[in-house]
DNA sequence: CCATCACTTAACCAAAGCGTTAAATATTCC
DNA sequence: GGAATATTTAACGCTTTGGTTAAGTGATGG
């Protein structure tokens, strides 16, 4: 069984790497294929260590792979983290769609 | 219509919000019912101040409400804001659910 | 009134986040 | 070998985060 704690620290860790715009512009990217470093880079004006830091936020997070191939690191995105912050969420997901949800905080109101 | 690049500050917002267990555990809690500042606190180990502080990123991020009653302060969670992760997380879901995804990765490698 | 309760604000601190430039590393090409 | 390319590491600075304690504010109750 999975050790407990664990699951926090990943949702933890995904959560903060979904915190910035640059991490999930290079999140979207990599949907569309694995691309190198130099790839990622290129959308954004920031520097080259600055999309280096980036990626080994991602990495941290498991949603990354790199993997040198010569001269160029092919980076290769791995979603499965992102399901575990899709779950935390989608335990509140009635909160927001439900109509019935308004109506039981209505009731709580006045029981 | 909704001004551009509004989304992108809540997504910075919301994630960034959801990166403390805290502040989940503040959510998690306030998803059963509203309830006042001390209530909040009670089960964490921290100061008071600290979670002033975590109920101002909620704040600042949409998710929480604060209305003074008395000398308590209540606080109502409002689940709007995550609908923006959740949507986001969307886009990516047949990632890491979808069979097919994992098919269209390996025909990209041999078109 | 005054003490207590519920909170917030202020001031401080250590650590982390995000950016930079300069230097190091590793690979490829001539 | 030596220049160019792709990327990381090191070192620095600034800002934010997350915690603390101490002091301030405002409502409640004897």
């Amino acid at each position: 069984m999975a050790k407990r704690g664990t699951a926090e620290l990943d949702l933890d860790a995904v959560f903060s790497a979904l915190a910035h715009p640059i991490r999930r512009a290079i999140i979207e990217q990599l949907s569309g294929g694995d691309a190198t470093v130099g790839e990622l880079a290129e959308p954004h004006k920031v520097s080259a260590p600055a999309i280096s830091k980036h990626l080994r936020v991602l990495e941290d997070a498991g949603l990354l792979r790199v993997e040198p191939e010569g001269r160029v690191h092919r980076c290769q995105l791995d979603a499965a983290p992102l399901s575990a912050a899709f779950g935390w969420l989608t335990r509140y997901r009635v909160l927001w769609e439900d109509r019935f949800a308004r109506l039981a905080k209505h009731l709580e109101k006045e029981p």
